[in-house]
RNA sequence: GGGCGAUUAGCUCAGGGGUUAGAGCGUCUGUUUUACACACAGAAGGUCAGAGGUUCAAAUCCUCUAUCGCCCA
C-alpha cells in the first residue's frame, strides 16, 4: 500500500487544474481503444461526424455527453466498446465557409480557380479538424482517436464510389432532366431536404392573357408573376364548368407573343386563384409533371445565377426581380393586370445561405429511393432497429413511405466527385469505382469525368460501415458491424439516419444499428433555437472554462428525457459546478479521516446508519443500471446527485462525524470509504474528471487490492451487492423524522442556533430509537434528552410543544415561547390534514369495488395506513384536548 | 392541408394508473456548526391547461377544446 501522502486537497474543486491532466493519464493508458474479443459482444457507437465548418457547440457537446455515458458505463461493464470519432468534409457548408474568407479579400474562388480553391479549403480542415478534437479532448470524451476518420479518406471515399457504381449498375441512380432546387448563390442544385420553407407575405398577382382566336381573356393567378415568360399552357380542372367554353383555345401570351394552348388537368385546384393556372414547366415541379404529361414544352427562361436568359426576349440579363418588376410594369400598361391580393405563401430558402431557391429544370443525378425505402421500413417495423423516443418511429414511417427521389449531385467543387466518365468518341458512360484510362464501351481514352461532386449526405449514408472498412472485408467490419447506437439529434432523422439504414442495409445486407436515440435541440435560456444569425451560440469552450467539463455534461443532461429540447443557462451550469464542489469537499472530509487513521480495517460491527447508507446504496446501483440500460440518462443523474448530496452527505456524513469524535464505537471510516469509491465508480461515466481525480486520491488509502485498475474509468462499474436492508432504512427513517420534526420546531420557536433545547422522547418503538440518542442529541441540539416508553399523556405544562410523528411523540417541556393559539392551531391543521386523509382512506377500504378489484397488496398498504392515520389521529386529538384544558 | 409534441411550484423541468405529486434554481427566515457560504438548517409555494369519458382508483389512459412549438406537404 501507498503511503498516505497526508496532504489535503484544496478547499474548493478547480477543474482547470484537473482535466486535461486527467485526459492525458487516460490517453496514455490506451483506453479507448477496444480489444477485439471475440468471445464478447462489443458495444459500438459511430460518432455523428461533426461538419468542418467551425468549432463545435453545444448541441455537439449534447451529442459527445450522452455517447460517452453510454460508452463509459459499457467500458465498465466489461464491453469490448468502440466509439470511432470523425469528421465532415460538409460540401456545401464548407465551401460556403471558405467563400465567404476568400470574399474578405475580395476574391472568388472562380479567381483561384478549382485546383487551388480546393488547396485553399483542405488548409481550412485540417485546422478545423484539430480545433473540433481539441473541444472533444476538453470535454472528457473517450472515443478511440485510432480510428478518426474523415468523410473524405481514403476508405470513406472508396466506399462512395463503389456505392455509386453498384446502385447505378442496379438502375437505381439514374440522370436526368427534372425541376430541382436551384441556389443561385451557391449555383447548386439542392435536395429537397436542404429547402427551408419560410411563410412569407408576398402577393397572388392576377394576370389576363388574352384568347388568340376572339376577344376575351383568360385570367391566372401567380405569386411569381415574372415566370409567364416560360409559360407554355394555361390549365385549368376539367370539372370546372367556368371554362368550359374556352378549352381546346390557345391564348397570346402577353410580352412574349406565343401562342399556348388552353388544356384540362385534374391536378388544377379550381378554388386557387381564378381556377386557371399558368404552366411554366421550367421553373416549377408541378408544372414540369404536368407538361410531361400532356408533352409541352420546356422553356427555361433562368441563367444559374437567377438571371433572365435570351428566352425571357427583352428582358434578358435582368435580375428575376427587377424582372418581375419590369414583367408587372408592362402588363399594367397593356391592361392585362387584372388585380393583386395579398398572400401568404411558404418560399424555399437554401438551408445553407438563406437565399431564396429557384425551381429550375436541369439534368442532374438521381436516385431512386423507394425500393431502397422498403427494408428500411421493414427493419423498424420488425423492431430490428428501435426508436427511442417512440414517437419518432411513425415520424420516420411517415416519411420513408412517402419518399422522394434523391437529388445526389452537386456543381460544387468541394465533395467526392461523382464517379462518371464521359465518352467523347462513342458518348457512352462509364461509372466505376476506381478512376478509369478508356471509355467501357469503345475503350477510347477520350474520357472525361463528370465536374460535379455528390451532395455530402451521401458519404453520410455509407458512415456506419466506410468507417469500418468497407468495401473491404475488414475485421473491425466484421466484429463491430452492425453498431449498436447510433444518437444524434431528432432534427437529421431524415437527412441522416434513414439514409443510413436504408444504404447500411443495401450495402451489407444488414441493418447498420440496432438503436436509434434521438435527443433534444439545445436552446438558449430563452428557449430560443442557437444560431449564427441569433448570435446566441455557446462554445463549449467557454463553459468548460468557467465551470468545468463535468458540469457542463451535467448541465446539459441532468433532468432531461430523451428527445426533449433543452434549455441551456449559467444557472444550470452553476448548479452541476456546486455539485461537483460538494462531492469533492465530501471526497475531502473523507480522505482527510482516513489519512488521520492510516491502517484501514474492514472489521468491526456496523451501526445502523452503516447498514442504511449501503442499503440506499444498493437501491441507488440498481436503479442507476437500470436507468441507464434504459436510456435515462438524465434520471440516472437525478437519483444519483440525491444519493450523494442528500442522503450521504447531509446524513451519512453528518452521523460518522459524530462517531469519529469519540470513537467507542465501530469506526465509520469503511463504510465511509467504500459509499464514496462506490460513488465516484457510479458517476464516473457522466462526472469522468472529478470523479477520476477524486478516485486516484483515494485509493492510496484503501486496502491493497492487486485487481484494483489504474484508472477508474477501467474499474468495474458497480452491481447489486446485497438486498435492501429495510429494517435499517426504517429505523433511520424514524430517527431523520425525530430530528427535522426538533429543528423544525426550533425554528417556529424562533431558539437560537446555538442554544440547546430539553426533549423528551416517547415512542413504543424505545429499542429502535435509544440507540440513536446521541446522534438526535447532537443534530437536533436537544439536551437534556430523555427517551421513555409512555405516550406522552402526562405532559401537563402548558410551556411545552408536542410534535406527534407516525413512530413517537416528541416533547420539548420548556418551549417557553410556544403561544398556546398558535399551537392549538397548528394542532388543529395538522388534525384536520390527517382527518382528510383518514376519510379517503376509509372510503376507498368501504368501497366494495376497491376491496374487490385491487390488488391485494394495494389493499393492505391502504388498510395499514389507515390504521398509522388513526393512531396518529388519536394522539393529536389527545394533546389538544389537553391543550383546551389548561387555558 | 396532414402529422407529432408540449401545457405540472415564481422559473427550468422530471414523473406516465395505486401513500398526502418531486427536483434544481429563485424567494423568505436564520447560521462562519472544523468537508463544503459553490455551504448548512428551516419555511412558503401546485384544482398537474379546461371539459367530458374509461377504471375500484387518473397528473398518468381515451375523446374534445384552448394556447404554444416542431415536422411534412
Amino acid at each position: 500500500m501507498k503511503a498516505p501522502t497526508g496532504k489535503e486537497l484544496p478547499k474548493a474543486y478547480d477543474p482547470q487544474q484537473v482535466e486535461s491532466r486527467i485526459y492525458h493519464l487516460w490517453q496514455e493508458g490506451g483506453y479507448f481503444t477496444p480489444k477485439i474479443d471475440s468471445q464478447k459482444k462489443p458495444f459500438v457507437i459511430i460518432m455523428p461526424p461533426p461538419n468542418v465548418t467551425g468549432e463545435l457547440h453545444l448541441g455537439h457537446a449534447l451529442t459527445a455527453t450522452l455517447e460517452d455515458i453510454m460508452i463509459r458505463w459499457h467500458r465498465m461493464r466489461g464491453d469490448p466498446c468502440l466509439w470511432l470519432p470523425g469528421t465532415d468534409h460538409a460540401g456545401i457548408a464548407t465551401q460556403l465557409v471558405v467563400e465567404q474568407q476568400l470574399a474578405e479579400n475580395g476574391i472568388t474562388r472562380h479567381d483561384l480557380g478549382r485546383e487551388r480553391f480546393i488547396e485553399r479549403v483542405w488548409q481550412w480542415v485540417t485546422q478545423c479538424k484539430s480545433a473540433i478534437m481539441e473541444q472533444h479532448k476538453k470535454l472528457g470524451v473517450s472515443c478511440d482517436w485510432t480510428r478518426e476518420c474523415f468523410t473524405l479518406d481514403e476508405g470513406p471515399s472508396k466506399a462512395v464510389c463503389t456505392t455509386f457504381a453498384n446502385l447505378y449498375n442496379k438502375g437505381l441512380i439514374y440522370h436526368g432532366e427534372r425541376v430541382i432546387n436551384w441556389c443561385p448563390r451557391c449555383r447548386t442544385a439542392l435536395s429537397d431536404l436542404e429547402v427551408e420553407r419560410r411563410e412569407l407575405s408576398g402577393h397572388l398577382y392576377y394576370l389576363k392573357y388574352p384568347l388568340a382566336a376572339e376577344g376575351g381573356f383568360i385570367t391566372v393567378a401567380t405569386t411569381r408573376p415574372e415566370t409567364m415568360l416560360g409559360d407554355a399552357a394555361v390549365a385549368v380542372n376539367p370539372d370546372d364548368a367556368r371554362f368550359e367554353s374556352q378549352l381546346g383555345k390557345q391564348v397570346i401570351l402577353p410580352i412574349i407573343g406565343r401562342l399556348i394552348p388552353i388544356i384540362v388537368d385534374d391536378a388544377v385546384d379550381p378554388a386557387f386563384g381564378s381556377g386557371a393556372v399558368k404552366i411554366t414547366p421550367s421553373h416549377d415541379p408541378v408544372d414540369f409533371e404536368l407538361a410531361q404529361r400532356h408533352k409541352l414544352p420546356l422553356i427555361n427562361i433562368l441563367t444559374p445565377e437567377a438571371t433572365m436568359n435570351e428566352n425571357a426576349g427583352s428582358f434578358e440579363g435582368l435580375d428575376r426581380f427587377a424582372c418581375r418588376d419590369g414583367v408587372l410594369s408592362q402588363l399594367e400598361e397593356a391592361g392585362l393586370l387584372d388585380k393583386i391580393e395579398p398572400y401568404l405563401h411558404s418560399v424555399g430558402h437554401c438551408s445553407r445561405c438563406g437565399t431564396i431557391i429557384e425551381p429550375w429544370v436541369s439534368k442532374q443525378w438521381f436516385i431512386d429511393m423507394a425500393p431502397l425505402a422498403q427494408p428500411a421500413i421493414q427493419a423498424v417495423l420488425a423492431g430490428e432497429i428501435i426508436i427511442i423516443p417512440e414517437q419518432f418511429t411513425k415520424v420516420y414511417l411517415h416519411w420513408m413511405e412517402n419518399i422522394r427521389d434523391w437529388c445526389i449531385s452537386r456543381q460544387l467543387w468541394w465533395g467526392h466527385r461523382i464517379p462518371v466518365w464521359y465518352c467523347q468518341d462513342c458518348g457512352k458512360l462509364t461509372v466505376v469505382p476506381d478512376s478509369p484510362q478508356i471509355c467501357v464501351c469503345c475503350g477510347s481514352a477520350n474520357i472525361y469525368q463528370d465536374p460535379d461532386v455528390l451532395d455530402t449526405w451521401f458519404s453520410s449514408a455509407l458512415w456506419t460501415h466506410s468507417t469500418l472498412g468497407w468495401p473491404r472485408d475488414s475485421a473491425d467490419l466484421h466484429y463491430f458491424y452492425p453498431t449498436t447506437v447510433m444518437e444524434t439529434g431528432y432534427d437529421i432523422l431524415f437527412f441522416w439516419v434513414a439514409r443510413m439504414i436504408m444504404m447500411g442495409l443495401e450495402n451489407t445486407g444488414k441493418i447498420p444499428f440496432r438503436i436509434v436515440y434521438l435527443h433534444g435541440l439545445i436552446r438558449d435560456e430563452e428557449g430560443e433555437k442557437m444560431s449564427k444569425l441569433r448570435g446566441n451560440v455557446t462554445n463549449p469552450k467557454t463553459a468548460i472554462d468557467r465551470y468545468g467539463a463535468d458540469a457542463l455534461r451535467l448541465a446539459l443532461t441532468l433532468g432531461t428525457a430523451p428527445g426533449n429540447d433543452i434549455r441551456a443557462s449559467d444557472q444550470k451550469l452553476a448548479g452541476s459546478r456546486n455539485f461537483a464542489n460538494k462531492l469533492w469537499n465530501a471526497a475531502r472530509f473523507v480522505i482527510r479521516n482516513l489519512g488521520a487513521e492510516p491502517i484501514l480495517s474492514q472489521t468491526g460491527g456496523m451501526e445502523t446508519e452503516d447498514r442504511w447508507i449501503i442499503s440506499r446504496l444498493n437501491r441507488l446501483i440498481a436503479d442507476t443500471n437500470r436507468l441507464v440500460e434504459g436510456f435515462q440518462f438524465g434520471e440516472a443523474e437525478e437519483q444519483l446527485h440525491h444519493f450523494i448530496w442528500g442522503e450521504f452527505c447531509d446524513w451519512y456524513i453528518e452521523l460518522a462525524k459524530i462517531r469519529l469524535r469519540q470513537p467507542s464505537s465501530p469506526s465509520p471510516l469503511p463504510v465511509l470509504a467504500q459509499v464514496l469509491e462506490t460513488s465516484l465508480r457510479l458517476l464516473h461515466p457522466f462526472m469522468p474528471f472529478i470523479t477520476e481525480e477524486i478516485w486516484q486520491n483515494l485509493i492510496p488509502y484503501l486496502p491493497q487490492d492487486e485487481t484494483r485498475p489504474s484508472s477508474l474509468m477501467i474499474a468495474p462499474y458497480p452491481e447489486v451487492a446485497a438486498s435492501r436492508d429495510l429494517e435499517a432504512e426504517d429505523e433511520m427513517e424514524t430517527i431523520i423524522e425525530i430530528i427535522r420534526s426538533i429543528r423544525n420546531a426550533r425554528s417556529q420557536l424562533k431558539i437560537e442556533p446555538a442554544k440547546w433545547i430539553e426533549a423528551q422522547i416517547y415512542t413504543p418503538h424505545k429499542p429502535k430509537v435509544e440507540p440513536h440518542l446521541m446522534a438526535i442529541e447532537t443534530l437536533a441540539r436537544a439536551q437534556p434528552l430523555t427517551i421513555s416508553e409512555h405516550t406522552g399523556g402526562e405532559i401537563t405544562s402548558h410551556k411545552a410543544m408536542v410534535l406527534v410523528l407516525p413512530d413517537a411523540v416528541v416533547v420539548l417541556p420548556t418551549a417557553t415561547e410556544v403561544d398556546l393559539n398558535a399551537e392549538r392551531k397548528r394542532l388543529t391543521k395538522e388534525i384536520e390534514a390527517c382527518q382528510a386523509a383518514m376519510a379517503s382512506a376509509k372510503s376507498r377500504l368501504d368501497d366494495e369495488a376497491f376491496l374487490s378489484k385491487a390488488p391485494p397488496s394495494i389493499v393492505k398498504r391502504e388498510q395499514e395506513k389507515l390504521l398509522d392515520l388513526q393512531d396518529k389521529f388519536d394522539r393529536l386529538r389527545e394533546r389538544l384536548g389537553r391543550l383546551s384544558c389548561l387555558a
